[in-house]
DNA sequence: CTGTTAGCGCGTTCAC
DNA sequence: GTGAACGCGCTAACAG
């Protein structure tokens, strides 16, 4: 800490008028006449004033920051999110509290931590399995969930990922393909339950079946997509393409099938979900499902903030589209 | 906030005690009698009592959080940093907290804005643009620099990338190369200087020349790396070993040429530096030099830590080793 | 439009 | 070992 900060205070005496005028002439500055705003603006200038936000989060029962909790911060799937989270609480005045919840052993707790003890004005959770309602305390700052969770009763920013899914199962269709596999993400997380859910609808729509060894269990981890490449090969009836739920684990799946001289997308068509920035410069070039990360980050800030300013825990919730980006995994079958 | 959470008083009148020992109990419990101590505890358990941290950091004049500045928050390379950072500051108590640079017009200024306002008890630099010692306010909290930045005197956690370079080229050399080009980082850009400084003795100390035309600028980013397949094919003499000041450059490098049909590594060879996830599972994958991204951000954030406790501005920096990891990425020159 | 007064919730002297 | 009183720096309520 600064050795001697001017206060508010020593700025009053050099303007000439009371602590409380200053503070208004620097929050609302339209309450006080522009001559006196001038000279405390000059004292400020003067004294080299800085406000003292702790001390005005006190006065005021906030905290001026918003926490965003994050599965794993190490992923570099929310990189963008966060810099688009970051790009509207900035300009708003709020500082961006970052959380990892991997590194706690018991998120929930922690979770409790930050909202009992007033930490952030505003939440933004990114971990789906994160929240149970009944664990929240019942007093809470504004939340906005930032990932599928259907059964949930509390504003939130998605994704369509069955959309998105249903639209890669279309886009392999149209191709040709018939026999069609997949590589979900991790048991128990909702955007993989989503994109599984939304690609098993898409199956039935288009009256194709899909056994039960053609959908190999993955994690979002790109070595989970190579554990998948292995299981593919040792196949007697390969599927003649496969969705993957993540970018990561379609490049670990691509990999791992190059490496043992399969050749995609001649041997087997892979799509993949994100359109992490990676995908275009892989060889094959990925066809992939986007998913505007950035946006993510964006309108969830926007949410909360909105919330903070309208003091309340309701707001419409938002389904961001996503869109089919093709590049060259996908071809129409071997005949 | 809450509506109505226990204040320390609160729990002073259930226990019976003065507000004084209360405080006492929780932040020194060895100046309070064990017996006064447990009632406390426990009319901190009845009351659900929490700690208002924001009254505690404006009495202590501290805030509890470091800051983070982050040139671009977007960029993947620092996600498994700060996943380094947050797993030492939270078990310690403090609070992370990012700004992202690049979404300021004047990250000069807003460096400033957190300094002086006191909104950080440490601040850890990865911005290798940012500060200017001069600009610094001479009071000011704990800062480590993660970035290299040699001519700064403040205490920095740096890898060592000259030597990474030297050990890339020497790797080339011994598979027979002599002829090596360069992909650079960003002008300007400290980290890019040292690889670009270290290839070049490194190149001296082994009496390789290596024409302007070998050199691609960059920034960093795929395009970039790219763009320069694209230089690289324009060449007459084309060198037979490309080492990339990035992977992410090597990733867009080795796209672009085998879209274009040219083979890696039988035409060229390519070597990367940081080991991104990814690359290993590219085809071909890409040999590299690994840098222990999150030991940067761990050993930052104990570092900061230590400063804060020990309040000084003062403590040894620290050179972070690389590491040569073999793919395929690189084989012996066409002869 | 401005000044006075009274805390926000805690940590910390200084007595006892 | 413990309590009383004060103040960290600011803003909100109430007067005038």
């Amino acid at each position: 800490m600064q050795a001697k900060t001017a206060k508010i205070q020593d700025v009053a005496r050099i303007a000439g008028v009371s602590t409380a005028t200053v503070s208004r002439a620097l929050s609302n500055p339209d309450l006080v006449a522009e001559s006196t705003r001038n000279a405390v603006m000059d004292a400020v200038a003067e004294s080299g004033y800085r406000i003292n936000h702790t001390a005005r989060n006190l006065r005021r029962q906030r905290s001026g920051s918003i926490l965003a909790l994050v599965p794993n911060l190490a992923n570099p799937f929310f990189s963008q999110i966060l810099a688009g989270l970051s790009s509207v609480l900035s300009p708003a005045g709020y500082g961006l509290l970052i959380a990892d919840t991997q590194t706690d052993n018991d998120p929930q707790e922690r979770l409790r931590h930050f909202i009992q003890n007033g930490l952030a004005d505003g939440i933004v959770i990114f971990d789906g399995n994160l929240p149970k309602q009944e664990l929240l305390p019942a007093q809470h700052p504004p939340i906005v969930l930032a990932c599928e969770w259907v059964d949930f009763d509390l504003p939130s920013v998605r994704v369509d990922n069955a959309k998105g899914a249903q639209i890669a199962i279309q886009h392999l269709y149209d191709l040709g393909h018939r026999q069609i596999g997949h590589i979900t993400g991790p048991n128990g997380n909702v955007l993989a339950e989503s994109r599984l859910q939304g690609m098993k609808s898409a199956l039935a729509a288009l009256n194709l079946q899909q056994p039960d060894q053609w959908v190999f269990q993955g994690d979002y981890s790109m070595d989970s997509g190579a554990f998948a490449a292995k299981q593919w090969m040792a196949l007697d009836n390969r599927p003649t393409a496969v969705f993957s739920a993540s970018d990561e684990m379609a490049c670990g799946f691509m990999g791992a099938l190059q490496h043992a001289g399969i050749d995609v997308p001649r041997d087997v068509s892979v799509i993949g979900f994100d359109n992490i920035e990676v995908v275009e410069h892989l060889t094959p070039a990925l066809t992939t499902i986007r998913q505007p990360r950035r946006l993510i980050g964006q309108h969830a800030g926007q949410m909360v903030i909105k919330m903070i300013d309208d003091a309340t825990m309701r707001c419409p919730s938002e389904l961001i589209p996503v869109e089919l980006i093709i590049r060259n995994s996908v071809v129409a079958p071997k005949t």
